[in-house]
DNA sequence: AGTGAATATTTCGACCATCGAAATAGTAGA
DNA sequence: TCTACTATTTCGATGGTCGAAATATTCACT
């Protein structure tokens, strides 16, 4: 009302929620629309990311780790692990340490699945953010950082 | 490796990403324990929500529209409205205009729960940011809309 | 060693969210 | 009025998830 045309924009809190929202909601339909495209279901996916990550981080997964990563109870986990082995995304090896535990391992296609999920996402990211000096990016990660411990810490009064 | 100890960080668009998952994942648990935590699944809170955001802007739903906004069926939300309706969150009038029509509104317990939502983790946000200037809020406004976008285009190459 | 408690995973039966197709109700145009 | 169309609901089937029970293995203690 008061201001010219030439104000500068004010970023209220209102409008950075909004903006979380819309990101959250993007993504949530981003992950939907490729799942359907593999035939694979939100919870897939997720194992899929969860059992890629700590891959990567030399730590084979179990399904007991998995569950409890997932939120899922034990049987949900073994027939999550069941689609997956049966579209040949992974294969399950007894620990030789302790037969009683499963070791979850990827196959390749697997591999190339997530890839093919990430990398286009992560190019076209980059290609947002060139633009961006360090000093910028700290920023950006400082309020990424805040509004994750937020989420958590209020996710935490919920749960006594 | 070869900083200092006062060495500031290194934003990297890896870390960008990772964060951005983070905040993601971090929602998703959010939603999900809240929802559990009022009997409602996450359709449900994710309709709540379009519905709430229509009647804010004084227009009120209908069932096709929600199916369309939440990616269902129409026979599948009948029966999140059948839910929601019969928990007392909403309730349907036909249309006086068009008779065809159902006009969606919302009771006051639903606005409850939806402050009951918004509100704590609102405040949990505004502190988190209290401390950013204007200028760091264009900064952080500009990286989510640029986010946002990238993630909407990506998604739009995956559906021809 | 050997027994019993504890742990890891799977199987089984039931529940319910979702889907597609058909049914119902209403509108608009010829 | 008859027909085509739209909006919503009902119905039967599919399948993801759960809790409880079953199976296999390890650990602790004697």
């Amino acid at each position: 009302m008061s201001e010219g045309a030439d104000e500068v924009e004010q970023v209220t809190d209102d409008v950075l929620v909004l903006l979380l929202r819309q990101l959250t909601v993007e993504s949530d339909r981003f992950a939907e629309m490729f799942g359907e495209a593999h035939g694979l279901h939100r919870t897939d996916l997720n194992a899929l990311a969860v059992i890629m990550d700590a891959a990567r981080m030399g730590a084979p997964m179990s399904p007991s780790m998995l569950a409890s990563a997932l939120h899922l109870s034990a049987s949900a986990t073994t027939s999550v692990l069941d689609r997956l082995e049966r579209a040949g995304h992974l294969y399950r090896d007894r620990s030789a340490t302790d037969r009683r535990k499963v070791e979850l391992r990827m196959h390749d296609q697997a591999r190339q699945i997530g890839a093919e999920f990430f990398l286009p996402l992560g190019e076209r990211y980059a290609a947002a953010w060139r633009d961006m000096g360090e000093e910028e990016r700290r920023t950006v990660a400082r309020f990424l950082r805040g509004s994750i411990a937020a989420t958590v810490e209020v996710r935490g009064r919920l749960a006594p």
